[in-house]
DNA sequence: TTGTAAGCGTTATCAC
DNA sequence: GTGATAACGCTTACAA
């Protein structure tokens, strides 16, 4: 491994004033500096991350957190999409991502524990078991953080507007004829589910529509099987079903239009069904799925942005701060 | 921020035999011990791995490498899946796993650059650009490493078999009465993709079939719309499709299906089609799709596995080597 | 502009 | 068993 040292001794000067051109100061002639880079690139020369950490006290590098009990993980399409959208941007600024750990060697840490150790700069989490104890010691521990739809409170959180993508959905519905909408809702332990839901009541009453209990079902879990079973459920709770459906996600949507089909129903000659996240297979289902679009590149994006800042301490760190990141509904055939 | 100075103050020994204490050696009486051990936790310490990295120049660390410029990143479930059972295993030996970045800072760096200023263990390879140049001198240095699936020679790789996926797929069809297969297969580029289009022809061949090059198209991509297109493709180079369509994904093969439909095939009735991944929605379209399951855990695992044995030099490296975890075969509806 | 030296928090080597 | 002390590679006052 090369040092500063072995530079210093090839070109005759002191390791500081290496230090110094290898970090652009101004404290040296440049003819210097020119010298002792053309040396260090001679030579081979890497810096070393643990020994500049150690002087500067400084780890550029922001951990993400999730929990890989649940059944929802990196391998859903939308918090990797979030992931990468956010691992682009704060590496352009420099930072490195690493994943938390629980440990290290042979020895269990808490989160909190861990991000001391590495000495992160801040932390997104993805997902995360809101019962779990450590989380809260590392919420309020003071780090920055940001989260991504998990549900957390008094976490600074960037989510998709769900009150503008319920708006839109309801609205195009009620624009084709709907009179009656139902909701199949996500598990309301999600936050993201519980505003969409909030967000459907409220616009009904808007519109003078009245909320009626019996549209509304919660479905287990996100996945297809969930809005499948959900249908079921508001079959059984009525005697004839509404003439459109808005489902909390697209897998939701699908398993509600196989449940449809199975049932003798059209979509959407019969009923109509909105999805919401926009998975790349939406447009290729049959029918094709009429859904609010999230933008994951944006939500990553936006919270990596916020993240840097609260780092920079360019904003005053405000755990209620909600970054909504616009919607679109794209309008295909599982709708009238 | 408490050190281990504090420590060994607070206790009125020396900082070393803190540090031994901490580290469980057996030069420490089992009385101090448990006293340092007592103060540590009350004084709330933490060590510092950017110190422990630098004194022991090891840094418990795995990069993962996977290129943001290809449209086929981490939103894709089976790298997700793959980078989420990689990171379980290998936490679960004490090693942390931070992504291979191209910067520290202002400063951009190689990958081997970066890994060196890391002092990486060893790295991962998800997914790249076989072109690049960096990734040539990465693999060269002789730093541990191990992809899945990349398409890379001359690093040790796991991957599905490949070979004994298609013999199940092919024997399955020509069980079901299949004379006539074609192959849909993936964007030759990928080394999977290969693999079953060698495997395909292969088979037949000791099948005693005939093996068509007009029953034989690549899609652009693994995705759905390369299927749909490829189809049209099979179609327009034979005045009659075949039995049967094996297809190198089940994105591939629902754009087959919808495809076929379209074109007023029913499947299975009139054309099988069968796909590789098992996506979870593979059991959910119409008709649900018979595929070859891939085991994400199982890659992901076996990965991490290789990999830690790489760097505590049980394995010899072997960049030949080769893993391949089986698949099984799901059969569902789009096939008689 | 350049050099000296202390310090970052550990581990590891050697005396005692 | 315990304690000095050097070493890891770098940054940064401060002195020259």
């Amino acid at each position: 491994m090369v040092t500063i040292y072995d530079i210093a001794k090839k070109v005759g000067c002191a390791s500081s004033t290496v230090s110094k051109a290898l970090n652009n100061s101004k404290e040296v002639s440049a003819k210097r500096k020119l010298e002792i880079l053309a040396v260090a690139k001679e030579m081979g020369y890497v810096p070393n991350s643990s020994a500049r950490n150690l002087a500067t006290k400084n780890s550029w590098s922001i951990g993400v957190l999730f929990c890989e009990d649940l059944n929802i993980g990196l391998e859903h399409h939308f918090f990797g999409g979030v992931l990468q959208a956010f691992k682009t941007y704060v590496e352009y600024f420099g930072y490195e991502v690493t994943f938390v750990s629980k440990k290290v060697g042979a020895q269990a840490l808490t989160y909190l524990e861990w991000c001391k150790y590495k000495n992160i700069d801040g932390v997104l989490i993805l997902t995360v078991d809101v019962e779990d104890e450590n989380l809260k010691e590392l919420i309020e521990s003071g780090i920055p953080i940001v989260t991504v739809d998990s549900g957390l409170i008094n976490v600074p959180t960037v989510i998709s507007d769900n009150y503008q993508g319920t708006r839109m959905a309801l609205d195009y519905l009620m624009l084709t004829g709907a009179d009656h909408i139902a909701h199949i809702s996500g598990p309301l332990r999600s936050f993201a589910a519980v505003e969409r839901l909030d967000a459907y009541k409220s616009i009904l009453k808007k519109s003078n529509i009245e909320v009626k209990e019996n549209l509304i079902v919660e479905a287990n879990n996100y996945d297809f099987n969930s809005g499948k079973r959900a249908l079921e459920q508001l079959i059984s709770k009525n005697e004839k079903l509404p003439e459109a459906i808005y489902a909390a996600s697209d897998d939701i949507a699908l398993g509600v239009i196989i449940g449809l089909k199975e049932n003798g129903y059209r979509v959407p000659e019969d009923v109509s069904v909105v999805g919401f996240d926009n998975i790349e297979l939406a447009r290729y289902t049959s029918p094709s799925l009429t859904t609010v679009a999230q933008n994951k590149v944006g939500i990553g994006t936006e919270a990596a942005k916020h993240l840097i800042s609260i780092i920079n301490k360019e904003t005053s760190t405000d755990p209620e701060m909600i970054k909504r990141v616009p919607v679109e509904l794209i309008v295909r055939e599982s709708t009238k």
